[in-house]
DNA sequence: CTTCACACTGAACAATCTGCCCAGCGATCC
DNA sequence: GGATCGCTGGGCAGATTGTTCAGTGTGAAG
């Protein structure tokens, strides 16, 4: 079930999925309302199977849950941006994670390579209410610099199947 | 229910929640496996108030879907990158943007404003891996230049809650 | 070749939940 | 004074869930 890998010397976990695992993905991806047993007459195997498919996923951490997905926009929140941070190099990256945390519209942290040292996802709701957010993060202690750039549009939004299917691909079942 | 608001030009539909409905978002984030009814013994309110509540989230568009949170991580792919993109300009977005599609290891792709054209969130099995990623999209017809930076951690991962309460906040029900 | 471990099937059970209906009640709006 | 709306609390038949069991086929190991 778990095949163990060395990546930058560090033991990772990495599960293999075959394709009845892609299909139960893929169908509870689009239609999540179905059940267990529904999803196993969709798929043609028994209901066990597919509960012992299921259990096997969320134990091997590729599920990690079923919450709601939910729409900032739908929210009033119609604008979305990245924005890169420099931080003053004495202070480490945590303490200004914690309170960039602190700001609701940060949906998303990330310290990158390259010459900033991180990139946050934020939402407003419009680009004034964008110039509040951006002051909240200038005003974050720790942060030299930022510089944001706008989501106009979202050509692919974010999307794991193709990739579940590729891996499921490659490993046939 | 609605309000409606001009946003450069055009109008968007926001809609407005109250305390419940954030307590419900949060304890179906928290458990998605309760189902109505134990939902409704836990926020304390009739099975019927929230079923309303549900129905009303989603067809409000605030709740989008109930499908299974996949983790990139753990199918083997445990590098994450954000690469910019820089198009040939007599080019339209649109081709560039199916042909970025067609990668499955691109999960995200948003047009934006600055230097650069559009930005893209792209996993890869190692740093080595990421290179035949790369390689991918600078090979799609119209992509002049790209830019990539590793995500070395994420302190804050992709979360709504904290804007959910925040909105409920503003409204108090 | 034999044996074991494993996964899937098909079935059964009690307990629970769902979708749907209804009547009543309090607050708000005309 | 109505009328509308949201919430409550109840009931109903039907479906689903969690769980267990025995039987079967396949692949790997001895």
């Amino acid at each position: 079930m778990f095949s163990v890998k060395p990546v930058t010397g560090v033991f990772l976990y990495t599960m293999t999925i075959d394709d009845l695992d892609a299909r139960l993905i893929a169908l509870l991806a689009a239609e999540p309302r179905v059940g267990i047993l529904e999803a196993s007459r969709r798929l043609g195997v028994a209901r066990g199977t597919v509960q012992a498919r299921l259990d096997r996923l969320v134990a091997g951490g590729v599920v990690t849950g079923f919450g709601p997905d939910l729409s900032p926009g739908a929210l009033g929140y119609h604008v979305t941006a990245f924005v890169t941070l420099q931080i003053r190099q004495v202070s480490g990256h945590d303490p200004v994670a914690s309170l960039l945390a602190a700001i609701p519209e940060v949906l998303e942290v990330h310290t990158i390579t390259g010459g900033d040292d991180m990139l946050c996802r934020v939402v407003a709701r419009s680009n004034a209410d964008l110039q509040r957010v951006i002051d909240l993060i200038v005003e974050v202690e720790g942060v030299v610099r930022t510089s944001s750039v706008i989501a106009l549009d979202t050509p692919v939004a974010y999307r794991m199947l193709p990739l579940v299917a590729e891996v499921a691909r490659r490993r046939p079942g």
